[in-house]
DNA sequence: GCCAACGTTGGC
DNA sequence: GCCAACGTTGGC
């Protein structure tokens, strides 16, 4: 089992929303090594820190859970869709989601600030500068250290 | 296959 | 809203 980090815009999709769905189609990732995350590594049953960029603090809001392996990500073929990719076939889709659900919000956040201050978290790939990716694969110990910190 | 131009992300 | 960092595109 694999461990990750699915980054989304707070006020585009946060914590809360995916408690209320409970589980969502993580839909609308336009960038292939974050696909190939998806496609290749993910796995039913792999667990996920809900990240929220563009919020404040911006950082880790709590738990989600790979439901549902990879498959086609159907925003591709839909023109009015932000995502829409025309030179994508329903034959050969390039592009992929997976299902993602609810386990439990944190009480705080972890913020970026103490994530990049803690020394057992040192080489989280979150902490490097201008790290773009939204689907991180994260090291057990990383997961475990932060989940069990806001038991 | 190089690389400049362009578009996007995301922290601040 | 700014801007640095990064990914993608497209002309050559």
């Amino acid at each position: 089992m694999r461990y990750w980090l699915l980054k989304s815009e707070g006020d585009c999709y946060s914590i809360d929303d995916l408690k209320q769905d409970k589980t969502t189609a993580w839909t609308g990732i336009r960038n292939y090594q974050a696909r190939n995350f998806m496609r290749d590594d993910m796995k039913k049953g792999d667990m996920a820190l809900f990240y929220h960029s563009s919020s404040t603090p911006t950082g880790i809001y709590g738990i989600a859970k790979i439901t549902g392996d990879a498959r086609a990500d159907e925003t591709q073929f839909d023109t009015k869709d932000d995502h829409y990719d025309p030179s994508s076939k329903k034959t050969d889709p390039r592009w992929v989601c997976v299902d993602v659900s609810f386990v439990k919000k944190f009480k705080e956040p972890v913020s970026l600030e103490e994530i990049k201050h803690d020394p057992s978290l040192e080489g989280m790939m979150v902490r490097q500068q201008g790290s773009r990716l939204s689907i991180q694969p994260v090291e057990e110990k990383h997961f475990k250290y932060i989940t069990e910190a806001m038991e």
